[in-house]
DNA sequence: CTATAGTATTTATACTAATAAATAGAATTA
DNA sequence: TAATTCTATTTATTAGTATAAATACTATAG
């Protein structure tokens, strides 16, 4: 035992370097990632078959096993199996990504609160980014979002779809502006959000004055939008949400009452 | 081949059900998952040995291993060898998360302009939601970081350290804020930022105003926050954003210029 | 000539068995 | 009692074999 792993009892001096064993599966991990930067590797390229890995890193077949799952769940390759099967490089989807900052925030389960303040952030500001890129096929789909929401829904099914729908037209304004992170925040938050709807609050009556303001909002932004007016879809963006963390601040009341009741 | 898993050529109705096969190695990672929010595990809680999880599921040890992989590149789990050793629950460290994330934005690599656009949103938030629970300790390790850039730097070492310094402050603000979501990113645009910093920008030469700006700042906002003036904290954070995402541009523009030359 | 069915190949997927490495804790020794 | 060595436990890695899935190619029927 020449270089004790962890801090040795008798020894003063300081540990020379990390000195921690790297598994063999991690090593070809990152030396595959750093072969992807170097050969500035595409979405859709190729890694060497199993039998090839095998050779060129001189390792069992389950080594190499370990480090393509590695690959496959931080959403970089995807694995298929027969003739031109294999890995291929993959750009990570979007709720790949999701799934994993999810399990980072599963101890510390933000709270509507919480989510809310971020959302009224960043929404504004995607409106306005996507003002300018918005495309007639995304208009119409926005409108179609809209349209969803106007008859009253008659049951909670129609209802819950409702919620979606308007929770949707989110996602396009994110899909469709131009700063990658943005986006992805605004995606995320609008992931939260579905699912404290879907099943936290589902059971709650009816807000019917909620969805009205929601739709009024929804169709005043269409029109700023249709106008490439990103100031004004800024600001209508900014004022809906401000309504909507209200609400969510009312409906949180709610369901404390009824939880102490 | 009775359920084609890709579009079929002659069939006019939709897919049935996605009927992509699941990997017996993912199907045990679910298991695993679900057993934990079930039974509420917390970190620190064991998971069964490798031996005992080939026979819960009967699978092989392979098998087995591969799901334990996916769970601890998920960073969900850490694991180690010896008596005691196997798989112990983590929450998922924040390297971890930012690794991930970055992964996901490899192929659409953030500018400048847009992570400065977000930290303008999203710094003055955190700045304010600090300023209530700032311990003496916090306000220990800020003032140390200003002082660490109150002399002018002597050489290209240490004009580095003080830039890193300087975006430590952020992180410290980041980390005593109660909103996990908000310090998640305030500490991941500032990771961007750094890397920006010291791979893009290094060589450039040195912006003794901008230093000096942000120097100031700090101070000011040290105060702020001291006084416990969460209004005068966020808008003085604003102030600094704004003078970070101008002087962001300027550089820029050096760069194309240094660029074309 | 076209569409369908069959078949052969490539590739991942899964299992078994055995050895190596790491380490916590017990036993031993000075 | 304090350092050292031993030992039992557990993961890490390897080798080899067999199975199953997906696809390209070929043959066949209409």
């Amino acid at each position: 035992m020449l270089i004790p792993s962890q801090a040795p009892k008798n020894m003063q001096q300081q540990d020379f370097e990390a000195p921690k064993r790297i598994k063999r599966a991690d090593q070809i991990v990152e030396s595959v990632k750093r072969w992807v930067v170097v050969n500035g590797k595409q979405p859709g390229d190729r890694l060497p078959n199993e039998r090839e890995l095998m050779e060129q890193f001189e390792c069992s077949k389950g080594t190499v096993r370990e480090a393509l799952k590695s690959l496959e769940v931080q959403g970089l390759v995807s694995i298929k199996t027969g003739p031109n099967g294999g890995a291929v490089l993959e750009r990570v989807p979007y709720e790949k990504a999701s799934q994993l900052l999810r399990n980072f925030l599963h101890f510390e389960q933000p709270t509507g609160p919480e989510i809310y303040a971020l959302r009224t952030l960043v929404e504004p500001e995607i409106a306005a980014l996507a003002a300018p890129r918005l495309q007639e096929e995304d208009f119409a789909r926005l409108e179609s979002l809209v349209a969803c929401c106007e008859t009253p829904a008659r049951n909670f099914d129609e209802r819950m779809q409702q919620r979606i729908a308007e929770l949707e037209f989110h996602v396009v304004l994110a899909e469709c502006c131009d700063n990658a992170m943005l986006a992805f925040i605004g995606r995320f938050l609008n992931d939260m959000i579905r699912d404290l709807v879907i099943f936290k609050k589902a059971q709650l009556p009816e807000q019917q004055e909620f969805s009205c303001a929601n739709l009024n909002y929804h169709k005043q932004l269409l029109e700023a939008l249709r106008a490439r007016d990103a100031e004004r879809a800024r600001q209508l963006m900014r004022e809906h949400m401000q309504s909507a963390e209200h609400f969510n601040r009312e409906l949180e009341g709610q369901l404390q009452k009824h939880f102490l009741a």
